[in-house]
DNA sequence: GCTTGAACCTCTAGTGACTACAGGTATTAG
DNA sequence: CTAATACCTGTAGTCACTAGAGGTTCAAGC
């Protein structure tokens, strides 16, 4: 047998692959306290129970909705209290799902600008090119003010 | 007269709100080299010109365009090549638009997903939460492959 | 001329969420 | 028994700034 029984402890790696994530980072999730500090075998490595795998998808999972890790934090501290009411769990994703909405106007618009300027573009010389053009005066864009950019991409 | 005037060198404070960005900013830039190193008067404090006015809203432009650094730097030294045909520049800029449509792509994604699993929760323990359901079991998601999440942010 | 307060200086460290590396130990397949 | 692989700790690097400490210079008012 190499890997994958069911009852049996597993090591960092093969929790990292099933959970698709590298060691390092469920070291790091464990530094950081959103895993608690795992149990040892002999050698001073990592054991861990199908619990871990879990709780550690769960993480991913939200990760990967965009949860900053701190409210990741506070998720699990949700689902660890079942019988409480979820209006704060409620809030939390309304908060993001508002987070992710303004990001996505703001790149949207981002991307209108950085479109009509590259077509504007007719592949002359650097002098006549559109694009360095609009960098040099914001007053020959679309509109305004600024258009979100790196704020958009975070 | 405070300030605006127009031939006299100018300071760092002056140059940073002209550009909308802080003094900190400007430091910062010099030090990575997107700035030439500042003339000085004789109590070591930086003086500006209005090329450096010019120079700097350039590269906010840039940055509030989403291009990194990096690429601002790209920019800047093909902006200061103006007989060079501008293929390099049109590149740059359509890379960079393909990047920000992805992104948009993948947050789209995220945000349909998010507003899906928002709107199925009910309001009742955390127990019955559809937020947290989710979260813990990816199969309970609209699809099956990650949806992007943090990376969309980026 | 003197004082006061704002603006400036340098240098270091912190942010978020990992990732990478160095230098060593444990496990495991053959 | 050996060699390859997986694991360990601890530190530093990523990106694009931002914040702070601790000190100097400037400009205005008296």
């Amino acid at each position: 047998m190499t890997s994958t029984s069911s009852h049996a402890a597993i090591g960092i790696g093969e929790l990292a692959s099933r959970t698709h994530c590298k060691p390092e980072t469920v070291r790091y999730y464990e530094k950081i306290g959103l895993l608690p500090a795992a149990l040892r075998n002999e050698g001073n490595q990592r054991r861990y129970s199908e619990a871990t795998v879990q709780r550690l998808m769960f993480i991913r999972h939200a990760r990967d909705f965009g949860f900053s890790v701190e409210a990741v934090r506070e998720l699990l501290d949700m689902a660890d209290h079942p019988s409480q009411p979820c209006d704060q769990v409620d809030q939390l994703a309304r908060r993001h799902l508002a987070e992710v909405e303004s990001r996505l106007q703001r790149l949207t618009v981002l991307r209108d600008e950085l479109q009509r300027t590259v077509a504007q573009c007719d592949g002359d010389s650097v002098a006549q090119c559109r694009i360095i053009e609009v960098l040099s005066d914001h007053r020959l864009c679309g509109h305004d003010t600024a258009h979100g950019g790196a704020e958009a991409l975070r």
